[in-house]
RNA sequence: GCUGGUGUGGUGGAAUAGGCAGACACAAGGGACUUAAAAUCCCUCGGUGAUUUAACAUCGUACCGGUUCGAGUCCGGUCACCAGCACCA
């Protein structure tokens, strides 16, 4: 037979399609598997074979659950709201509505190309209002509950974008979308209090199985810290709260800062005898830019405030007070004891300012630079606390700021709320009503979906306003309270929104009066696997927890974790080893693939690659050899016997490869797993023939990896008139992975020196006897005295001379 | 700087739990078939040095050291690279 792989694939398509044979049954009592993966942004620039690589794996693990008697439910959507369709909209002058639909329907082409198997039927968008009904609900339910709110602060500003920004979408002060530098600009914006659940977000990750890379990124980024806050008397009537994770050098604090934008500044202008100078840092501080901060600005720079000072607590010494943008407003208190002793920024500042160090705790060479160990040194000069360790000093001063109401334990996180509005027109629109009595009034649920308006033209503003600012007879409305004049807010919610919540629509896509129907939330949730890149680490697998959890505590789902495991691929790069991207001029797209090698082989190149999780680099060349083996594969027809059951001399080894890719394919080896197959054919090879067992067991393990051509062999050798989907997988027998005899290496002083056969039964004393008649061991031990004699059971001997 | 991870042939990568390093492929070289090419099949393929009626010795998993009968794997140190965070007090 020929490798016909378009017209197998394309038959095969056709018939899985038509039986719908990966539809997921409406059955609550079977065995359940939820794979998920992350839905597609429809881009216009089409699927490259990187992005393959989570839906292949995902799609290997869900056809062999299938087999194993499983009710799988492995969905598939579009994540479709997004700045790179509405720009390009904006550019080609169409409307965003209809470049979604074009390059959802060229996505759709390419994954059902490749014969993953999806359940069609459940597909959903976030674009659809039937959809962002229930985003815009939870909103609701959000604001409810005082977890959505407004607030004027300074906010990220993408110049390019003309948007507003979550701290997570800024990398190094860059816009993680168009690489354009990110400002800070004070704006009025809706906020999602995520920082409420930072303590649950990470207590639970121990809840869930995750790998410790995704762990750590989670927590580093919430960032829990654990120190006290504490009260600086000054000479005014006002004191200054100073957060702190090492009160335990609190002697040797020997100056305040403050960040620019702190209150005190204000509330102290007609102290201040330097008020001009320090006017002028303000405006310097507030023009820089994240960019310029990170980058630039690593040299301290800050002005004392002339007129007051600070006194410490424990030494009674008067502190000087200085603001510098080194101090930021959104962390703790936006003050600091300053140690120059023991922190290196603060030894930095003393240094230029000429400020005092005190040494309170010793071990350090503080000519050279501050000494910051925690777990190591020895309190000096510091009264009560002499002679303890840091750790021990940091008890005793915390306890005794509290007894004197001096300062109060305080846990703090880096994670801030998430700025949740976007100035731009195709996203969800927020469902608020701006009333000048009431206030904030939220639009009925009634009324939900609150539908994007048809306009024309929908370009960002340089204001900074939302497109939707302009259409006067959809802003302009009746308050829901009060029935006065009023407006809807003209913000649009962030690309993150939709995604948030998504993998529960998935179960009920439907139903028009609730979310999804309970029973199958009960049943379905949580997700049994997902696998997405570690890009969205913390953003959307971070923000999606704060959703489901929020949706716990309100009743919605049952339970507080949406993943019960959570894995991630490694990228794919190109073949430069870059990322690949069409600005590189490096992608490959799976369409070429699939015309010249087929999916199959496309699917198992993808696997074969190298190890799941790392990066690897595209090979072209890599592809020719999984064609070459599946077409030893379909020659397998050509050197068949009539014969039925496994032979003999193969048993064991058919044996050990079930073992081996059940096995793999559950721990995302899918290389070994292949290359296992591989092997496995080769052995059948070297016998020149095949019974019909063998090919019903190598067809049935393959076949989650190549699902075409072992569909189209399966029927060709007429194994049942099951399709494979329907099939049961391989069972293997570990008393029968054992093979009767095998080779053991004899090692003398820990080196190989020679090899022999042992039949399974031997003992070690008769191994032993066998092997010192070998030439070569002889050679060795002579006339040597032995020491020891160690048998490694199956794998080797070893003889220890003196 | 901090946190996590990685380092193995020309290349991608294997190597349960400390037990024969280099599976499985790619590339390369040689051969068979062929008018030729493609396809297919067979052989070689970490370094060095022997041997060629014999298939042996020796080194080798980033580097230095340690534990062990035995280390790619464990421990200590060094270097390099990747990812995330980055003035978070």
């Amino acid at each position: 037979m020929e490798y016909d792989f378009e017209n197998i694939e394309k038959k095969w398509q056709e018939v899985w399609e038509e039986k719908k044979i990966f539809k997921t049954k409406n059955n609550f009592s079977d065995k359940k598997f939820f794979g998920l993966i992350e839905f597609p942004y429809p881009s216009g620039k089409g699927l490259h074979v990187g992005h393959l690589r989570t839906y292949i794996a995902m799609d290997v693990v869900c056809r062999k659950r299938r087999m194993m008697g499983y009710n799988v439910l492995y969905p598939i959507g579009w994540d479709a709201f997004g700045l790179p369709t509405e720009n390009f909209a904006i550019k080609n002058k169409v409307h965003p509505q209809k470049v979604t639909e074009k390059n959802i329907k060229n996505f759709r082409r390419q994954l059902k190309s490749l014969g993953i198997s999806f359940d069609w039927e459940r597909e959903i968008k976030t674009t659809d209002p039937e959809y962002y009904r229930w985003t815009q609900w939870i909103f609701l339910k959000l604001f409810e509950k005082n977890l959505a709110y407004k607030k004027k602060m300074s906010v990220n500003w993408c110049t390019s974008c003309k948007c507003v920004l979550a701290n997570e979408e800024v990398i190094g002060g860059i816009c993680e979308r168009c690489n354009h530098e990110v400002i800070q600009k004070v704006k009025s914006q809706w906020m999602l209090k995520i920082t409420a659940y930072a303590q649950r977000l990470i207590d639970d990750l121990d809840k869930v199985n995750y790998s410790s890379r995704i762990k750590n990124q989670q927590k580093n980024w919430i960032g829990k810290s654990e120190g006290v806050d504490i009260f600086f008397e000054t000479n005014t009537e006002d004191k200054i709260k100073v957060y702190s994770t090492r009160p335990d050098t609190l002697f040797g604090s020997t100056y305040l800062v403050i960040s620019p934008e702190h209150e005190l500044i204000n509330t102290w202008t007609k102290k201040l005898d330097n008020l001009v100078e320090i006017e002028k840092y303000k405006q310097q501080a507030k023009r820089k830019s994240d960019f310029e901060r990170t980058k630039l600005a690593k040299e301290k720079t800050g002005v004392k405030l002339g007129g007051v000072f600070a006194i410490n607590p424990v030494t009674k010494h008067k502190l000087p007070i200085f603001i510098s943008d080194y101090v930021l407003s959104s962390y703790g208190t936006g003050a600091i004891m300053a140690v120059p002793a023991h922190d290196e920024r603060d030894y930095e500042f003393a240094k230029k300012f000429n400020l005092a160090i005190i040494e309170v705790v010793s071990g350090g060479n503080l000519s050279k630079q501050a000494y910051t160990a925690f777990e190591s040194g020895t309190l000096v000069n510091s009264d009560f606390l002499n002679g303890l360790s840091p750790k021990k000093a940091k008890e005793k001063i915390i306890l005794f700021l509290e007894t004197n109401r001096l300062g109060e334990r305080k846990t703090n996180f880096k994670l801030r709320d998430w700025v949740f509005s976007r100035q731009r027109y195709w996203g969800e629109p927020i469902p608020i009503i701006y009333c000048n009595r009431c206030g904030y009034v939220p639009v009925s649920e009634t009324q939900l979906p609150l539908e994007l308006p048809q306009i024309d033209s929908y370009e960002p503003t340089e204001t900074g306003e939302s497109p939707l600012a302009k259409i006067s007879e959809w802003i302009n409305v009746t308050c829901p309270k009060c029935g006065a004049k009023a407006k809807r807010e003209t913000d649009t919610m962030p690309q993150w929104a939709g995604s948030s919540w998504y993998f529960i629509r998935y179960l009920d896509p439907k139903n028009d009066e609730v979310l999804a129907n309970k029973e199958a939330i009960n049943h379905w949730l949580p997700i049994d696997w997902y696998n997405g890149g570690m890009e969205h680490t913390t953003l959307h697998l971070l923000y999606s927890r704060f959703w489901y959890k929020f949706l716990y505590d309100v009743g919605v789902v049952s339970t507080d974790e949406p993943y019960k495991k959570r894995t991630s691929h490694g990228v794919i790069l190109g073949e430069n080893s870059e990322k690949m991207s069409k600005s590189r001029g490096n992608t490959v797209s799976p369409d070429i693939i699939v015309k010249k090698y087929g999916a199959d082989t496309l699917r198992l190149y993808e696997m074969f690659i190298g190890d799941f999780e790392k990066v690897v680099s595209w090979q072209q060349g890599g592809i020719t050899g999984c064609y070459a083996f599946l077409k030893r594969y379909v020659n397998l027809l050509n050197i068949s016997n009539e014969k039925k059951d496994l032979r003999k001399e193969l048993e064991a080894k058919f044996h050990q490869a079930i073992k081996k890719v059940t096995e793999d394919i559950e721990a995302m080896k899918f290389n070994t797993a292949i290359s296992t197959l591989m092997s496995l054919l080769n052995e059948i090879y070297l016998t020149k023939s095949v019974t019909r067992e063998e090919v019903r067991i190598f067809t049935l393990l393959l076949s989650v990896f190549a699902p075409h051509i072992t569909e189209e062999i399966w029927e060709k050798f007429s194994f049942s008139n099951k399709l494979l989907a329907q099939e049961t997988w391989p069972n293997f027998d570990e008393e029968k992975c054992k093979e009767d005899s095998f080779e053991i290496a004899l090692q003398v002083n820990g080196k190989v020196r020679d090899h022999m056969v042992i039949v399974f039964s031997q003992t070690k004393e008769e191994i032993l006897k066998e092997a010192k008649r070998s030439k070569k061991i002889l050679k060795e031990i002579k006339s040597k005295e032995i020491l020891k004699e160690i048998y490694v059971k199956n794998k080797l001997i070893n003889i220890v001379l003196r």
